[in-house]
DNA sequence: TTTACTTTTACAAAATTTTAACATTTCTTT
DNA sequence: AAAGAAATGTTAAAATTTTGTAAAAGTAAA
């Protein structure tokens, strides 16, 4: 699944634009202003990230500055009603990718939030890499320092579940709910045997590490 | 017939690939530095661009550059012996489509271009090569090196869906739905006998494996 | 009807999932 | 700090699910 954030104070608007993106299949968060976009950004592995620029507490500028600190790759789309050269020019400063002036039509920025990810190779091959570990969700494949990693199916949900939540820690009712068929009559107890085939098969990834939270669940934390 | 204009300096890399394109059906048109290609380009209608970057007189980013100003869809492959992230994301940035690293084998070369043709919506190749098999869409044939390979039309799609996806996984779901009526009752396990079919016909093939996905379906890989 | 193809069926084989038992760790209470 | 309780780690066998395959049964075209 494609993490995407927006950041826009205007809460209709926001809305409106989660709503296109879910319904493209995309998994929008929204975030309200800079800060809290920052903030979910350092958190979550995102794909894209689509911003206003006028905003309360952090504009959407400083934002773009602040997540180029943290990650140089992350495509950034801007969504304003300035439609001034010297803050356009700025923007691909930033290194913005792209550049949709209100009002605008949501078809049109589906059309480049499908282009900006293809450009930057994210929709192509559905992957996540972290440390020497890359994941394809297409292939449903990982591999370690280039050798394929063999997981069975449950194994690599749970993998690229938690990868896709870093630090976020999961309940086992709630891999349970999320990864079993509802009627499975299965143990809790199942899900702590995941994780130690898991914590056993990437022992060799240098990126993270599946610790216990314990009375609470699992989680993954980078390193 | 689909026109294909390759810039490349060396050559014999050149002449290579005009080469592997026109036996696989296309029509190549050969340049050997920027400039020429760029005047090639503005005068024929080219379904796509292979192009290397270091070339004489015009590099391969300023031609892509300049193609852009006259065409802004046109697809555009790089070759090139640089493996550095700068310029694979120069590359991107520039709207190409794919990247091939040389030295490169020329037969992953025929599928990515067939991949980025189906992807811009231009009709695809006819046959398909890999390894000794070679398949043939129009005719429905099959041949291993150069002996008919005798296939029911529900084999051949299967067959033909598979390569020209390598790697990729397809469920039986995925597959039943593509290429079963909508109104067929048959069960997901014909699959299964499709594949231990397919894998028997095929077994004198040298350029892949059809492999099990355990839990969700089945791929084919090349090797 | 014959022929070629498709689908089902049944059983064997393989792979995965779950359980269960015991070991270890962490937390809580004293 | 020590003991007991609760939660988690670990392992291998058992149970279940999924897949392989051959042969029978069904279908449609020549």
């Amino acid at each position: 699944m494609i993490k995407i954030l927006v950041v826009e104070d205007d809460r209709a608007i926001n809305g409106l634009v989660c709503s296109y993106l879910r319904d493209e299949g995309y998994e929008p968060t929204a975030c309200y202003d800079g800060e809290e976009g920052l903030n979910a950004f350092a958190e979550g592995a995102y794909s894209l990230v689509i911003s206003d620029i006028m905003m309360p507490k952090m504009d959407g500028f400083a934002l773009a500055e602040e997540i180029r600190l943290l990650n140089k790759q992350v495509p950034i789309l801007f969504m304003t009603a300035k439609d001034d050269k010297p803050s356009k020019l700025y923007a691909y400063k930033l290194g913005a990718d792209d550049y949709v002036v209100k009002p605008f039509d949501t078809e049109v920025l589906m059309l480049k939030v499908a282009a900006i990810l293809r450009r930057a190779g994210i929709e192509a091959t559905k992957t996540l890499t972290v440390g020497n570990l890359t994941m394809n969700s297409d292939e449903h494949t990982a591999y370690v320092d280039g050798e394929e990693l063999p997981l069975t199916v449950r194994e690599f949900d749970l993998l690229f579940k938690f990868l896709s939540y870093p630090k976020k820690t999961f309940t086992r009712s709630a891999l349970m709910e999320e990864f079993w068929d509802y009627d499975s009559s299965a143990t809790s107890r199942t899900v702590d045997v995941y994780m130690a085939k898991l914590r056993d098969k990437t022992a060799g990834c240098d990126g993270f590490e599946i610790l216990t939270v314990h009375g609470l669940g699992y989680k993954a934390v980078l390193k």
